[in-house]
DNA sequence: TATTGTTATACTCTATAACTATA
DNA sequence: TATAGTTATAGAGTATAACAATA
C-alpha cells in the first residue's frame, strides 16, 4: 500500500498514552473556548492572567509580574503598553524605589475585571460540565501533581 | 501603601481557581521537561508528534497530518521541509492521488523513533512520578472529559 | 469547481543583548 | 556592581490568501 485510504480513520499510534499530549489538547481546547467566549476578541488568557495578577497585587512591580507569568521582563513591556493603551492598567513611578514601576488596575480595568468574571466563570463552568465536584477537586490536585514537576 | 514590600509573597487571586491556569501551568512543565530530556535541541513535543503519527500512518497525506496534529496544511510545509532535510520522512507523490503526497519515515526516521521511545517514556514517567497507577487512570480520563467541551 | 501542496507574506509571541536610570 | 525597565532585534510558530497541478 503506498497511500492510506481516504477513508481509513488517522491512527494516532503512541500519542494517546502520553500526558502530554492529553494536556496540549486540553488547553486547546481551553483556549479556544476563552477566545470565543471572554472577552471579545481583544482578550486572551494571558492578558486576562495579568490584570487578575495586578488586581490581587496592587503596586507590584513587573519584574515581579514577570516572575508570577513566567515571561521575561522584556515581554512584560508590550503586555502592559496594550493594557495601559486600553486604560486598564497604570504604570506609576515607585517612590521608594524610583527603578520600579508600580502597576495598578485603572477604574476602567477594575470595572473590565468585573465584567469579565461572570463569562470566567461560565467559561470554567463548560469546561468542567462533564465532571461533578468531586472530579474537579481530584483534576486540580492531580495538576497539582504534574506541575511540580519542574520544581 | 504604593508598592508591595519586596518580601511580599505575590497573590496569584482567583487565577488558581481556573482549570485553565493549571492546565497552562502543566503544559509548561511538560515541554521544559520534554525539552531538556527528549533527544536534544532540534527536538520538540510538536516535531516528535508528527514522527509519531507518521509512523502510526504510513502513506497519509499531509492534509491528513495537518487535520490530526490540528495545524494548517500550510504550516505543515516547513515542518516536514525540516524532517525531510533530517532525512526522517519522506514525501512520495501518490500514484491514484497526484495531488496529494504519501509521507512515510524513513530507516533513519524510524530508527530515531525508535531510539527517543526510551526517553519519552522516562519523560512520561516523570511527569507522573507523583501518581500512582490509580491516580494515573483518573487523570487521564477527567483530561478526556475536559478535551471533549469541544467536540 | 474542489482539493492538495506550495509560496509569499504577515502577525503574534517570546527571548537575548545592550542601553538608561537608578540603587 | 547590580537591578528595573526599555529598546532593538531576531527567531519560532502560526495563519491567510493566492497559485499551479490535479481531480
Amino acid at each position: 500500500m503506498v497511500q492510506r485510504a481516504a477513508n481509513t480513520p488517522i491512527r494516532f499510534g503512541l500519542l494517546p498514552e502520553l500526558i502530554g499530549y492529553r494536556l496540549r489538547l486540553a488547553q486547546l481546547a481551553v483556549f479556544k473556548d476563552f477566545c470565543e467566549h471572554v472577552g471579545g476578541a481583544e482578550m486572551t488568557p494571558t492578558l486576562f492572567g495579568v490584570l487578575a495578577l495586578v488586581e490581587a497585587n496592587p503596586g507590584m512591580t513587573q519584574a515581579q509580574l514577570a516572575e508570577a507569568i513566567q515571561l521575561d521582563r522584556s515581554s512584560i513591556v508590550s503586555i502592559l503598553d496594550k493594557l495601559e493603551a486600553r486604560g486598564l492598567v497604570e504604570r506609576r513611578r515607585a517612590p521608594n524605589n524610583r527603578r520600579s514601576n508600580a502597576l495598578r488596575l485603572t477604574a476602567d480595568g477594575e470595572a473590565l475585571v468585573a465584567e469579565l468574571l461572570p463569562e470566567v466563570h461560565a467559561h470554567e463552568q463548560r469546561l468542567v460540565r462533564h465532571l461533578d465536584a468531586d472530579e474537579q477537586k481530584t483534576l486540580r490536585a492531580l495538576l497539582d501533581k504534574v506541575i511540580s514537576v519542574t520544581s
